[in-house]
DNA sequence: AAATTAACTTGCTTTTAACAAGTAAAACTC
DNA sequence: GAGTTTTACTTGTTAAAAGCAAGTTAATTT
């Protein structure tokens, strides 16, 4: 879990937040959601950031559970689940888009596409919106 | 450390601003720096989301590691150090407010005023250069 | 029916966080 | 100017979480 211990753990936006995807591995996954593409676990586990797979499983249940994001069988090949970005979870794409800006911005090894970034801070609704439409639903 | 360990961490946006403050300590002292007018070690150890000493203090080395934040003896009272965000860490507030907006509209029990969330949906520059300016440089 | 794919779970080790106590430097207090 | 207080930590120990390796289960392909 994010944050399972702490008992009071409302009022605060920024500690809410936290408590619903606070944590480097789940940022990666909504990550590989929004822009990689990526919805099967063998995905994310083969994103090669080096996840364990017990951590894996225990962030994409987080998120499931924060209804962040969603779990259906895919209906092509049952052996497998389609891992998606709920409405909450696309909801999100603004704060990461406002953290690739910045991080572009002092990351000089960062591989942001130059059109992507000159899109993000011309015209950051449409970029959005080509972003939501190119997600699979 | 945010991350200390992996290899190589480079490339990927996200996974910069993960390795530079992603972790939830992080963003609170963030949160406390930005929105709290918090600026002393105790006053972060007192702001009652229950951090431990250790960690707040490795929290801030990184902070002030990465240049997110910098740390000055107070002139009034050399006992105590001034920790404040510097460019590079003001630059996170859109990100921030972005969270923020996404977690008022989430938590229902969100103690953000409500006329701060109607100027960050309808005015944000505004709202963000008033913050800016009522931060302690 | 046997082998393969995909998504996990379980057990163990290592790392990090939480908790409690102690130290050190500056600054007030008498 | 000596002793107490304030502030910012550090150190040591325990508890929790992450990382690693191997095993299990259900669906699917051969």
């Amino acid at each position: 879990m994010v944050d399972k211990k702490t008992k009071v753990w409302s009022g605060c936006p920024v500690r809410f937040g936290m408590s619903q995807f606070g944590d480097k591995w789940s940022f990666l996954i909504l990550r590989d959601l929004m822009f990689k593409g990526r919805k099967y676990y063998y995905e994310f586990m083969e994103a090669g950031e080096g996840i364990s797979t017990n951590v894996l499983a225990s962030r994409l249940l987080d998120l499931e559970n924060n209804e962040i994001i969603s779990k259906t069988r895919d209906p092509l090949k049952g052996s497998r689940f389609i891992y998606s970005l709920t409405q909450k979870g696309t909801e999100l794409l603004p704060m990461m888009l406002a953290m690739m800006d910045w991080a572009e911005k002092y990351d000089d090894v960062t591989e942001v596409p130059q059109e992507f970034i000159t899109k993000l801070r011309s015209e950051p609704e449409k970029l959005q919106q080509e972003i939501l439409e190119n997600l699979p639903s």
